[in-house]
DNA sequence: ACCTGAACACCGTTCAAGT
DNA sequence: ACCTGAACACCGTTCAAGT
């Protein structure tokens, strides 16, 4: 039943380039946020990559508020969970988060700059599904309905939150710090004080091992989110 | 012995105005940041509020990048956590998590705009030291060293993430979005539409309990924090 | 020594035209 | 209908003077 080519549509290019949309605007800030960074995507910047003046978008986005609304919208609309078997619970919980991580990290900033711009997330109709999906899963493990979301919503900040706050300072580390100097502890420019070395005992014990990667460190997360919602569930599933 | 005033010394004050140091511009950064929200604080307004010109402000600071720094780390400074005794570690743990809230709170932004401006945090002697006994704390508490580090990393950055993710939405709501929408779920938008809301059972129903206020998310997350990290200390302390 | 005022290169956004 | 180019009000930052 596909449509033929109607009477009048609007023209599909200009000038050789693919007329540009909302969705097509949005799109490219998405992936511009996949090479750089946010603080790197302007309106002009956007722009020039689409190859248009930065007027044109406004045709199709209202500002730079609206044009993140829809880029997060699609990002949002991209990801699709891994299936959620509440017989293995853990293992699901686990694999579950793992994807989400992934799929953040690949669109490094676009949290964060839904964050400064005050924009709502978890609005697109596809997100909303896989949070009911995730809450009715947490249901089937034990929780009552209201705990079920609250796990729903933790599970969802700490992997967020974990992204925001580790990976990205690793992923894009700061150009004055030295590589490597991120993950050891105590922090070398401290170390070189030696009194204050003195006061901190564990934090310097600590500096002579092997510094955690980030993925360890997420397992750890994962670890305690799991055993605290086990606890919380008053059983321990079959794996 | 406090020393009488010595021969010469930096001039305290100018045209009536107390005279700008390094610390004190650092500091009305910070206080700026508890009335208004990141992306007000500019180098033109922060100026504007001490009385000088904008110029003035990069006798002090090197740049924008290095005021953040500077406030960054009298936040950190700022800060000294309740005590943390092992015996009761359950109450000791989320009194910590509930005091370090506050302090986020109370300067709203602050990491956001450390995070934007990749500036690397708990660099402050203060700090350090709060990390450390935290880190002595789980120790203390049965985890093995390099479990106790993951334990205090994880620990904080749940209090930092529900602050950014929870807490700025909730304090600063968006201006578009009518007051208690937010907590509303399904979100309000949606439910217009009677399809969505028969593929959201989960979601719907919640939709019909009283909304979880953020303290009760909070103490929620806290439940599954400590719970996780029994679980991983392999016992259940004393209280 | 520390400040001001003007200036430069950016940014988001809008206006008045062009085709 | 959709675009460009110039313009405005902002921003961070710097330069050349002032006192």
């Amino acid at each position: 039943m596909s449509s033929p080519t109607p009477a009048r549509r609007r023209p599909t290019h200009r000038k050789g380039r693919a007329t540009l949309t909302r969705e097509s605007v949005g799109r490219a800030a998405l992936e511009f946020l996949g090479r750089s960074g946010p603080a790197e995507l302007t309106m002009r910047s956007l722009a020039a990559d689409l190859g248009v003046s930065p007027r044109a978008l406004y045709n199709y986005v209202e500002d730079r508020r609206d044009l993140i609304t829809v880029a997060a919208e699609i990002f949002e609309s991209g990801w699709r969970p891994p299936e959620l078997d509440p017989a293995r619970w853990r293992d699901a919980l686990r694999a579950f988060c793992r994807d989400l991580r992934a799929h953040h990290r690949r669109h490094p900033g676009m949290t964060a700059l839904a964050l400064s711009e005050n924009i709502t997330m978890a609005r697109h109709p596809v997100m909303l599904r896989n949070v009911d999906a995730l809450i009715g899963f947490f249901a089937a493990v034990g929780l009552p309905l209201q705990d079920a979301y609250r796990a729903c919503m933790e599970t969802i900040r700490l992997v967020v939150g974990f992204v925001e706050l580790q990976d990205t300072v690793h992923d894009r580390p700061p150009a004055h710090l030295n590589p490597g100097d991120l993950e050891r502890m105590p922090p070398p420019w401290l170390s070189a004080d030696a009194d204050a070395d003195a006061d901190l005992p564990y934090l310097s014990r600590i500096g002579e091992l092997e510094p955690d990667a980030p993925d360890t460190l997420f397992e750890f997360s994962l670890d305690v989110l799991v055993e605290g919602i086990a606890a919380r569930a008053g059983r321990d599933g079959s794996s």
